[in-house]
DNA sequence: TAACACTGAATGGTGATTCATTTATGTAAC
DNA sequence: GTTACATAAATGAATCACCATTCAGTGTTA
């Protein structure tokens, strides 16, 4: 047995485990079973409770970010590359439940309890959306106007409060497409009808 | 000392505590602290610390909600009506950090906890953004062929991330005028320049 | 046989909740 | 207005279940 799996299988559990129960209500006897491992296994590869979470974050988001940037960089149309990034995200969260649930409402306990946790790998990618709007901007098809660092947490909000409902609500669940393309049209072009906008 | 004083109190302390510890690390002997109340008057008041944050919820969104409805009824252009609404709430979170906080955090991780909470002060007030879609959508000012209840997502999304970041991060602070007039200008024209628009 | 990976029962700190007791408030009788 | 009694409100130390973490011991590999 290989160290490297035993790590990779405790990641997996924890993210499982912290998504179902939430990190204060998740026990590390239940990421230990579901890792299937010895309680005290766990203590061989991470310091503490707290540090597994660190590491569920920075391996799967860095995940993310890896293959949004592969994506985008086949792109050059930065209409193109918010909607790429929108389907993205939202694909994956609608994908991988667990992490979804685990970015979305442990990430924020998390930011609060260590405010100088800067230069993670959250800020990382929100900035990518902020990039892609300076881009738009430098070649005249974004508003000069628009502030990247609320636009992009706008965009990032809603994408965010989005998926964040399909996780927890009845209410009825459009597809990743059709999502992207209401959030595309809105972004965009804005709600207002033709008439009243030009 | 009457009842309803001391309830308040409780409320009011618990509002400030769990902002600050969160739910979890919130320790009844803080929130009696602070109330300066005994740690069992607190039990005279609530059925137990889960109770407390349902209270805070309740009571505290219903009093924006109320503001919000009160402001919104002297108003008839649904564009004005999103613009009271980002500046309401802009506004609240900004001046109420405490309240902020434990709706942006807290509120999620009880959603997670009790799915069968529904009819909820949140979804209500959630659902003001999408009946003003609806009016504006009557009256051909808002496309028809955007989903309120999408819409209504992605406009309190970006609400709800831009004034979590203000409490957690050292990013710029931009004050409520200048927010709202971004948001509006972007979920009513859309971010892409006049030229490329029409 | 040494070095290493792993195990899981035992430890110890924590903090929500309880409840026996105290304090405050009300009320009736004189 | 004061005493006596009753009821309600408040107190906070004690209880006890919980669970993160440890570590002495077991198994495995080289």
């Amino acid at each position: 047995m290989k160290a490297v799996n035993k790590h990779t299988k405790i990641i997996t559990a924890a993210t499982k485990v912290f998504a179902q129960k939430g990190f204060f209500n998740a026990r590390i006897s239940d990421i230990a079973k579901e890792a299937k491992v010895a309680d005290g296994t766990i203590y061989l590869y991470f310091n503490n409770k707290f540090d597994i979470l660190l590491s569920v974050f920075e391996e799967e988001i860095g995940n993310i970010i890896t293959q949004v940037k592969k994506l985008l960089a086949e792109e050059t149309d930065p209409r193109k590359m918010l909607e790429i990034f929108a389907t993205k995200h939202l694909t994956v969260m609608k994908k991988n439940k667990h992490l979804a649930e685990v970015i979305q409402i442990e990430l924020r306990q998390t930011n609060k309890l260590i405010k100088d946790y800067r230069n993670n790998k959250f800020s990382e990618y929100v900035n990518i959306i902020s990039d892609i709007i300076k881009l738009g901007q430098e070649q005249k098809i974004y508003r000069a106007d628009i502030l990247p660092g609320i636009a992009k947490r706008a965009f990032f909000g809603s994408l965010d409060e989005i998926s964040r409902v399909w996780n927890t609500s009845l209410e009825t669940n459009y597809t990743v497409e059709e999502t992207v393309n209401q959030i595309i049209k809105i972004f965009l072009s804005g709600m207002l009808t033709q008439a009243k906008a030009c």
